[in-house]
Order: C-alpha cells, then sequence, then structure tokens
DNA sequence: CGACTTGTTGAGAATTGTCAAGATGCGTGG
DNA sequence: CCACGCATCTTGACAATTCTCAACAAGTCG
C-alpha cells in the first residue's frame, strides 16, 4: 500500500512534465512500470480476503468470529488475462468469485452491440447474482491482468446460514450494486458529451479510494478508449473527442490504455459527480 | 382477477372497430372506464399481501408459517394520488412501502433533467433500499392512483431474523431489480428509436403478466408519453414519433394517457425483449 | 367555461453516429 | 536488434439521428 502512495507519488512529478503525455522513469518499460500501479498489487496486506473483510467492515461491523471465518478461508486464486470473459451470460456459476487484483466489468452483449453495465475492483464478491438466481444474465469480463478467488456457492450459503449479518452485509452489498446501476441508467440517459465520459472515472477513482487503492488529485486507471466507449454508449471516435477535451483543460491525461486524473475536483465537475449514490460511510470525501 | 379478464375482453371488441383508438362503451365516461382496469384494482383478492405472498412464492417457496406470518400482518393502505412523490431523496423512511394498487416509478432529478429507473407494481415493496441504506438516493413516484401498504422497518428486520429464508427472498428480489436495472442500462445506451421505447412497454407487460395483471396479446398501460420520455431519456417529441411509428405498424394504440399493446410478438420484435433478465421462472412465455 | 394535461406537427440547430485512413506505441518472434 | 502484428489513439468529412423551439389540437377536470 504506502509503497504504492508513493510510486503514484513519484508519478506525479513526471506528470508536470508534461500536461497531456505521461513521461517514464528511464531504463524502465514505461508499461510495465505503469502496470504495477494499475493492477493494484496487494503488496501490504497479508491474507486476500482482507479486501473483502475491509470492505464489509465498513458496511457494517463484523464480529471477530466472522472476521476469524473468512480469514481462514484458504483461497485457491486464479489469474485471468485482460479481455478475458470469465463468466459468460446463461452459465450457471457454481462458486462465487472474490477479485483479489485487477479491474472487471459487467457487460451485456447484443445483435447492436455490447454495453458495459459496471465495473467492480479488488473486494467485490461478483457473482452473488448467480447465488440466488442461478442463471447469469451478463458477462464478466477483466479489464487488465485479474487475480480471483473461488469461493463455492455452497460454503457462501453455508456462511449466511450461520451468521445471518453476514447474509445482511452481502444484501447491502447488492443493493449498493442497484444504487450504482441507477446513476448509470442516469448516465447513459440524462447526460451527454463530456460529463457522460467523466462519470464512470469519477465513481472509479471514488470506489478506489475507499479501498485505499487509491489517491487524489492523482490517480490512474486501465481505462481504454474502447472500455469508456462500451461503458458510456458513445460511439470510439466521441469518447477520443471528449477525452481530448477533457485533457486539454488539463482534467486528465490518457495514453495508450492508461487514464490518469490531474484535477480530481475539476473532473467532479465536469461529470456533475455526487458520491451519495455509492452509500460509501467510511469515505474521506 | 376474472373480472379483469372480462373487462379486458370486452375492450378489445371495442378496439376492433378501430385499429389505432380507443372506443368506449357509450354512457360511461371514457377515462373512468379505463382507469379501471389501468388501476389494477384487487377485486377477488381478500387480504392485500397476497400480491407480496404470491411474490415471493415465486422465488422460493415460502413455508406454511412464513405465510401465516405475512397474511397476519395488518395492513394499514394509503391513497397516494397520481403524479406525486411519495418518497424523496435523501430521507430516511422508517418504514417499506408494499404496493397493493397501481404503478411507481424511481426516479433521480439533477440539473440537467429527470431519469426514471424503473418501474414498479403491486406486490413490489419499494424501499428495501433505504431499510439497510438508510438514504434514499431516489425518489418514488405515483404513475396513477396508487395504493401503497406501509410496513415499518423494525416489523420487517424482525421478520428476517426470525425467519431467514424470508430475508433471502426480499435478497433474491432485490438481486432481480438490479438485473432490471442492467437492462435499462443497455436500453438507452445500447438502442435507439422505437426499440427504446418499445423496450419498457414490454418489461412492464411481462412483469404485469407474472403476477396475473395482463394479458396478452392485449394489454393496457397508464403511460404517458412524458413517462415514456423519462424513463427513454428521449425528448418527447421523439417519443411521440416513436409512438406514431409503433401505431402505424399496428403494435400498439395510445391515448390521452393509457397505452395499449396490440400485437404482442411484433412488439416485442421492435424492442429485441428478450425476457430472461427479468427472471421470472413461473412465466407462461 | 377555463386551466391543465396530453398529444401532434414543422423546421432548423446541434449532437451523435459512421466510415475511412493513418499515426503511434507495445509485445512478440525471428 | 529489428520487423511485424496488434491494440490504441487521432483526424476529417459526411450522414443520420436526436434535440430544441414553438405553436396548436384535443381531451379532462374543476
Amino acid at each position: 500500500m504506502y509503497g504504492m502512495l508513493n510510486e503514484c507519488k513519484s508519478r506525479k512529478r513526471f506528470h508536470s512534465w508534461s500536461n497531456l503525455h505521461i513521461r517514464f522513469e528511464p531504463g524502465l518499460s514505461a508499461l510495465h512500470n505503469i502496470r504495477a500501479v494499475v493492477n493494484y498489487t496487494l503488496d501490504g496486506i497479508s491474507s486476500m480476503i482482507d479486501w473483502l473483510i475491509r470492505k464489509l467492515d465498513q458496511l457494517g461491523p463484523l464480529s471477530e468470529e466472522e472476521r476469524r471465518l473468512l480469514e481462514a478461508f484458504p483461497l485457491e486464486v486464479r489469474a485471468i488475462s485482460p479481455g478475458h470473459d470469465f463468466i459468460r451470460e446463461g452459465e450457471r456459476p457454481s462458486e462465487c468469485y472474490l477479485i483479489v487484483e485487477g479491474l472487471v466489468c459487467r457487460s451485456k452483449s447484443k445483435a447492436v452491440g455490447r454495453q458495459i453495465v459496471s465495473f467492480h475492483l479488488p473486494g467485490d464478491v461478483i457473482d452473488l447474482t448467480s447465488l440466488l438466481l442461478g442463471q447469469m444474465d451478463h458477462n464478466v469480463s477483466a479489464l487488465n491482468p485479474v487475480k480471483v478467488a473461488a469461493i463455492p456457492n455452497a460454503i457462501l450459503l453455508d456462511w449466511m446460514a450461520r451468521y445471518p449479518n453476514l447474509g445482511r452485509l452481502f444484501w447491502r452489498d447488492t443493493l449498493i450494486d442497484a444504487s450504482i446501476y441507477r446513476q448509470w441508467v442516469l448516465n447513459v440517459g440524462l447526460y451527454s458529451g463530456y460529463a457522460r465520459v467523466a462519470h464512470p472515472i469519477c465513481e472509479l477513482v471514488t470506489r478506489l479510494r475507499v479501498v485505499g487503492l487509491a489517491q487524489v488529485p492523482f490517480c490512474i486507471l486501465p481505462l481504454t478508449e474502447v472500455t469508456l466507449a462500451d461503458a458510456t454508449g458513445l460511439p470510439i471516435v466521441h469518447v477520443n473527442r471528449a477525452l481530448l477535451e477533457l485533457s486539454s483543460l488539463g482534467l486528465i491525461a490518457h495514453h495508450n490504455g492508461v487514464l490518469t486524473v490531474l484535477d480530481w475536483e475539476g473532473l467532479k465537475q465536469a461529470a456533475d459527480f455526487d458520491p451519495a449514490y455509492l452509500h460509501q460511510f467510511a469515505l474521506a470525501a
């Protein structure tokens, strides 16, 4: 964690050399360098389920017993390469995935195209849908190199039967997801132009901050124009023009699949961003 | 119930007199007549909570004890006039509302306008958001004359503590809501034109059918162009043109706040509608 | 009757969508 | 180390759709 913080701070220095393009430390592969930050590696975290514990603890305090239960669970971590749809519409997964590292999106594909409906980050359990509803109604894909831990449905159901409070925390998480979807309906239905592109960026930054994976005013995200186009419902060409406009205002920089937030307050304003819908009580705004 | 069915069937006869406009029984106020259907009055239902029981039972069987618990609850029914926002963003309601009659929508208002994010019908409990998250992040409004029954949060929490299965059914309901939101993101972000207007109509018809409040191919909904504009993110003028197009194809008729579905299969096709996202197992498609 | 809501129409402005071509930078494999 | 393929980003021109404005018709409700 603290390592990453320093990484970010030093990167800011390079940024100041040029407002619009990212410069890299000489002698290091640029992308390798960036990706170390963007992948949200878990340097200081001993047990990977700590992300989940931290998150649930924010939603409502966990008892010592519940905490021990989660900590003791042996996680089997799987790596997923960028772009891979590791859960597909129509499937009936027998396990849920806890995101341990990297960024993930839910999407639906139709004849007319593809729409990303949400992003998910370390600490999110992304498959509660299938746990209670059975069949998946959407795909889940990796946006960058991702690591997930599989938790069998049976185990989760057992946990929740034994500790009703735990089930309620997961339910609460589902309600927050629903609130985020509502905001996305607003974003694609109500807003246009720059706000529409800026909003998902603001959301990601805010959510990453909550779990301690991003700082403002400086922050890096693995977002390509294609990803943003699928998330906003705009054609790529427009995302490009919106990003160029946001760049020219000094709010962001983007380069080769990496988007950098330079002016957090300005970006929030451009997006008409109000974090209330994230229901993040522990957020230092 | 059966009264309504007959009502609908007889109305269909009037419809056949003219493909595009609704005719009414002579001697009766036209709107009063229609509204009797559109309001979904509960003729044959003795206890109003039956809607909720029926719905939960479809999500997963209720035990006899749980069923008795729900049936025994004394409902205090409140009438809400059309257009009234009876829950507002920012509030912290101390009770949840079970819709007993009428149609309700969730919406969010911003400086740039208003966006409807979902519809809700008899049997839906619309305030589980505030039950676990506290603060409302959206408004809830009546689309036509609505009756709701208030259930104090404390009672609901007590029910769920005593009957974990009940809590799981509510959670499941929340997950279906989330799936519907995902589809709405698709509708406003991915689709354009006629499909975008036709889709929410298809959704409403399907959901009403599940609870036995609508039949195909003939069905009536209390939807104005303004409502559809807010739900689709299109300007009213466009909704008008889309509806005229759908009318000219013989798929629907609309008149003075009442929308009639004439050709269910054709409408589904126009909307690229696939009911899978509603997760309605009991649906006779 | 008169205020109000709902639906309709036309015309022009602005935005969004499409197509096509090319520039840049990274990773791979020779 | 270089060449190549690939993904990403950029630009321009044009078509299609969406948005806005404005005025008016029709129906409901008090």
